[in-house]
DNA sequence: ATGGTCCCCTGACCGC
DNA sequence: TGCGGTCAGGGGACCA
């Protein structure tokens, strides 16, 4: 489910009601995410949160004991809510503060995980990673260096957390059309000018993204329960059959890499 | 290394 | 109303 976006909006929703919050207790009604809860998560009792940052789709959660990696896979979401308020059925874990508030993670399809590291940036799933899209490093000049040789479709390279992180399926459909760009074309076969404009797009689209909380299309919520509303501002997504905001075109559906890949036939190239 | 496929899981939706 | 099939914002694991 969430991309950067999401993932930002959530890190801005928590970060003001936990930072600083000593926590009382861990509540793990659900164990089995993706990976097994953490069992070092109850090392936080008696801890308080310092920092609340993001890397890629990942949120850190810092104490002097050590880091909680968490990620919302395809439909988690965090909320922080009164500590009495009762869970509901996918409500897997609760981190319980002093002020009788909680963080408390939804997701359904527990995809998600909640893992510990002393060191959570050298953590097996994050040390890899490429660079934050809004990283001076990232720009045109670095999808084509990336880029060169390789033939699968331009959307995969941008789908790929080696190359740069963040972008998911919904923003890479929506940068490539920003950007005038065929989501099948070989990611080898672009010039480096349409390389500077995808890279400008993708910084541009997430930025409108997270000014909008990101995008709901279904299980996502905000800190405070609210949906995103970007997903009004989606020129491609979830829109086949219907007119190109550009130039009027029907736009279409296709598959890429298992994903649903949605482009307009006039526009992108 | 690269590219392609499968799968983890629950819920919503659609056609019959 | 029930049932089966399809699809969903991620990404690790495995294969050639």
């Amino acid at each position: 489910m969430p991309e950067l976006p999401e993932v930002e909006t959530t890190r801005r929703g928590i970060a003001p009601l936990i930072l600083g919050r000593s926590v009382v207790a861990i509540d793990v009604r659900e164990k089995r995410l993706r990976w097994p809860v953490a069992p070092q998560l109850k090392r936080l009792v008696g801890t308080s949160i310092d920092a609340v940052r993001r890397r890629a789709k990942y949120l850190l959660l810092d104490s002097e004991q050590g880091s909680v990696i968490m990620h919302l896979g395809m439909s988690g979401s965090l909320r922080v809510v009164p500590c009495d308020v009762p869970p509901s059925v996918h409500d897997h874990v609760d981190i319980v503060f002093d002020n009788r508030t909680c963080l408390r993670l939804r997701d359904p399809r527990r995809f998600g995980a909640v893992l510990w590291s002393r060191d959570p940036l050298q953590h097996k799933l994050l040390k890899s990673l490429g660079p934050e899209p809004f990283d001076a490093v990232f720009d045109g000049v670095y999808l084509h260096a990336r880029a060169k040789g390789r033939k699968a479709a331009v959307k995969s390279l941008l789908m790929d957390g080696r190359v740069v992180v963040g972008v998911g399926n919904i923003y890479a459909s929506e940068s490539l059309h920003a950007a005038g760009i065929h989501p099948r074309r070989a990611a080898g076969r672009i010039a480096l000018p349409r390389y500077q404009r995808l890279s400008d797009a993708v910084r541009e689209i997430l930025t409108q993204a997270i000014g909008f909380g990101g995008t709901t299309l279904r299980d996502f919520s905000r800190a405070d329960g609210k949906p995103g509303y970007f997903r009004h501002e989606l020129a491609v997504y979830d829109r086949a059959g219907q007119p190109c905001p550009a130039c009027g075109t029907a736009l279409r559906q296709e598959t890429i890499g298992q994903r649903s890949t949605y482009y307009c036939p006039r526009c992108q190239h």
